[in-house]
DNA sequence: TATTAATACATTGCGCGCAATTTAATTGTT
DNA sequence: AACAATTAAATTGCGCGCAATGTATTAATA
């Protein structure tokens, strides 16, 4: 079957045609990636959300005390509780991190790494060039990339 | 809290730090999209994955009888039938398509737009403005940033 | 200091995504 | 023709995302 694009429709339809939203570019490749991610954090026994947090804590862990709360948590991944609360739970079930009240407000909770969350960042350090080799691409075109979503994404958000 | 990045930690510590996920720019990205999104489609009564179906189903409504098997969209939207049969469902319910098994090949379902759903790309037409609008970018920039993403896409599905 | 408002997190419900399995139909082989 | 292998959808189960709501705590204010 053969598909419209920019080149064979009128300009109303190149507009609607699938290939040229960026949006479908950018949750099609995302949901490649969590695939591409999918056996390596097996492994690890973490989904592609739950590693995402993780990469959080692990970036934090050298300040030990400043566990950050489940707003912390959310601001850096752009989730909210709803998201956030049943994975931490589960993270919690896995003995990877420890969730607690802070003491000085009640409505706080802080996530902090347990010493096997601490250790499972050895293992993971070896996901990245896994990565990097399985996406076909140099560092430096892995960089630029990031860098310009990165910068698309600043700006959808201040919308 | 303050958070590495690749200036100022361990080359270990920075191929894991968050900033650095070109998989996390992607993974946010879309997110932020489909929030962007969610207004605009309401109006329409679809949720954004149900939208780039019909986006494709609208491609190919000009050669008329040729309604795409569930397996053709699935290859078209990087979907499977645990997605798709559902979400099928619902916009059945809705009026908007029409499914149903092929004759040659009872094993094969096709999806047909029915006249309403038809009719919806008239008002879904509007959309592509409001979302340029909002992604404060030009056409130019999100053209080429579409490239660079289905290129990179394109890269990691052949791994 | 009551009362109200705001904040932080948890809960509920729904629609994805997807792995794994099931069901049914078609194709291939003997 | 009988049987096995393949294919196409559908189903099941789980973990997100997120809007909407609920609950408890803290802050603001009259």
């Amino acid at each position: 079957m053969a598909y419209k694009n920019i080149s064979d429709a009128s300009p109303a339809d190149a507009l609607l045609a699938l290939d040229n939203q960026l949006c479908f570019a950018l949750y099609s490749s995302s949901l490649a990636m969590t695939k591409l991610y999918k056996p390596l954090l097996a492994d690890l026994g973490l989904t592609y959300p739950q590693y995402l947090t993780m990469l959080v804590l692990w970036e934090g862990d050298s300040a030990q005390q400043d566990a950050p709360t489940v707003s912390q948590l959310g601001e850096r991944l752009l989730l909210d509780s709803g998201t956030l609360t049943p994975l931490l739970k589960r993270l919690e079930a896995l003995e990877l991190v420890k969730r607690q009240r802070s003491a000085q407000d009640e409505r706080r909770v802080h996530v902090a790494l347990t010493a096997k969350g601490r250790r499972l960042k050895g293992r993971a350090a070896k996901i990245p060039a896994c990565v990097l080799a399985a996406s076909q691409c140099s560092i430096k075109e892995l960089t630029a990339l990031n860098q310009q979503v990165r910068q698309f994404r600043a700006r959808l958000l201040q919308a």
